[in-house]
DNA sequence: ATAAAAATGACAATATATTGCCTTTACATC
DNA sequence: GATGTAAAGGCAATATATTGTCATTTTTAT
């Protein structure tokens, strides 16, 4: 009974509104996140840098490319957000022992205060706003699914894994 | 039973996850979606343009403003994609006799070549990677999340909707 | 030991993104 | 018809983002 011209059609139809919606959701997060910390001097992506920050695994403080690996974003954008982000007196960087190529990144006494005093509880309220009419349930199923688009991605961004295999 | 301390945590613990996929998530289709189409000179965010162009509602061409409000961006911003966009030959624009005010952007000839025989295939290709393993079901239901969270963030985008109504 | 390869981050060029400010045009009201 | 308000879009400043290229340092292979 099932036309398979038209299901594929459909699916079609269905992923193009879900990467529009998608793309639509990129800008509303950069802009809206944005707004919601701008009291702070912070953006959307300074946000990211000191919430991977203030996480205990990154205690010692974090290298630019793991950080870069961490957030999905290319080491030479999070130098600038970095560099601006020392400039504003929330992070430091010191030269890491072990390996004189790498600087350790981590928050100052200042970035800790801005983050956790006056940062995270208007972003706790900012996801209050956007995640209103979602239980707890409807969060876990979003989560789900943005966890399969993304491990998908990774994989189309893997530059060439084994590339070397056959020669 | 239930404490209603730990279930709020957990509730935050699941919006900080969802929130940090969804920026992850925003990274990866730039990344990946550019890449998708590199070979034609697009980017992910022409390619948004060129499938909102390519609507028949579309036809007559549009103004930048309608443009920005559809893909949720400032006019500024896409005044500047607009603009490469004319200088690559996939866009024109024309004054818009009803609005003097307005320019009309419409595809050229080659943008439509180079959208419907060259960027299409390539981007249905692309959306059977990122969604290889999500049913239609899955699709859907990814979708309607992601129309709920983007209903919220535009609710907090509105500047000042109906400032003037006590004065 | 030494030479090739890989990792780390800097610099430059380009494409998105924002806000703020400005000119031109349209409309609404008196 | 004059005038004030609002809308359309350009220009500038700044913050993200990418790739490409480079120097330095580490690691790996010989």
């Amino acid at each position: 009974m099932e036309n398979p011209i038209s299901s594929e059609k459909l699916k079609l139809e269905m992923a193009n509104r879900l990467f529009f919606r998608l793309y639509q959701c990129a800008n509303m997060l950069h802009k809206t996140g944005s707004r919601a910390v701008e009291e702070e001097g912070l953006t959307t992506q300074q946000w990211a840098v000191l919430g991977a920050l203030s996480r205990t695994e990154a205690a010692g403080g974090m290298r630019i490319g793991d950080l870069a690996r961490y957030l999905m974003l290319s080491r030479q954008n999070l130098s600038g957000v970095i560099g601006r982000m020392e400039r504003d007196g929330h992070l430091q960087s010191a030269l890491d022992p072990q390996d004189r190529r790498s600087r350790l990144v981590r928050m100052t006494p200042t970035g800790e205060t801005v983050w956790h005093t006056l940062a995270r509880p208007k972003i706790h309220a900012y996801y209050g706003q956007v995640l209103a009419d979602l239980s707890i349930n409807d969060t876990v199923h979003a989560l789900h699914y943005l966890l399969k688009i993304l491990e998908n991605m990774k994989r189309l961004d893997v530059p060439d894994p084994e590339d070397v295999a056959g020669v």
